[in-house]
DNA sequence: ATGCGTGCAAAGTCTTTGCAGCTTC
DNA sequence: GAAGCTGCAAAGACTTTGCACGCAT
């Protein structure tokens, strides 16, 4: 597996965890390295990352990347998103000129992607204001696109 | 009960529904009501609302809340939030100068609120370009919070 | 050697759905 | 009257958890 371009080695990772007193384990690196090499843009639930190791032939339980991407998300390696479906997404936490945010629409459940420096920065300034340390920022638009207009539903 | 200053009425709501099909009933009323005596900033799940109806001596079903606010959602009346939990909480959606944005903890949960005029105005512009009418926009800012901060875990 | 992590299977939580009867337009 | 709506109970989707064994530190 090529390991992209993103500068957060496994190393980085490991130091991490183990500050924190959690191991590095072969399936902890092994679900890293997916993310990494996803596209930008793209996000996995825990089911698409199930069945994208299965193709690489890493077989890893699906408690155990329940498991993986919570804390990874928590540690704010990976970015969490909530889109119109009904279960979490997961994609690698990008530095600062990557971040991109959604446009969804309620009736299609169309999602659009689109990237905006002003959020990141009124983000800092809010989360600053009230002590809070960033993780991550998301402005999700929601409404209804040209396709959707034109249904009753 | 009464109704609270938001210039939404049930006829309001009645109108919007016929004009699709749909029809107005006394459990739909009840539920629009509840999310129009809801103070600023409260947000409700499908269990709270259940609850909360139960007090108020009105016996709804849950199956009959998960259509509604289900419903209003998608015609825009209802605003659906993902905060850190993990079920959908529900608000009235209301016009542009109540909007408010959140500011969550991953450690402890913690919500804070706040507002922001500039996060209208871009959700509208980014919309715009790509033809979507906007029902709701949210920032959601992820972090750690000063006691998080604390904290191993 | 200690104790965290994994896999399995079972349980849990939140949400959706089929259906019969009632209600609204 | 026809088409929606509701309540109930059952099913469904996604996620978490207890436990025994194995592995990282």
């Amino acid at each position: 597996m090529t390991t992209g371009h993103v500068p957060y080695s496994s190393e980085t990772l490991r130091a991490e965890l183990n500050a924190k007193g959690c191991r590095m384990t072969p399936q902890r690196e092994t679900i890293l390295n997916v993310f990494k090499d996803l596209p930008e843009g793209e996000h996995l639930s825990a089911e698409d990352l199930h069945h994208r190791l299965r193709d690489l032939g890493e077989d890893i339980s699906l408690s155990t990347i329940y498991r993986t991407v919570r804390l990874l998300a928590r540690m704010g390696v990976l970015r969490e998103l909530e889109l119109a479906e009904d279960h979490k997404h997961y994609e690698l936490n990008q530095p600062r000129p990557h971040h991109h945010h959604h446009l969804v629409c309620v009736k299609t459940n169309r999602v659009i992607e689109f990237k905006n420096d002003q959020i990141l920065t009124i983000s800092k300034k809010v989360a600053d204001k009230f002590g809070f340390k960033v993780l991550d920022c998301e402005l999700r638009i929601v409404g209804v696109s040209p396709e959707g207009q034109r249904s009753i539903f």
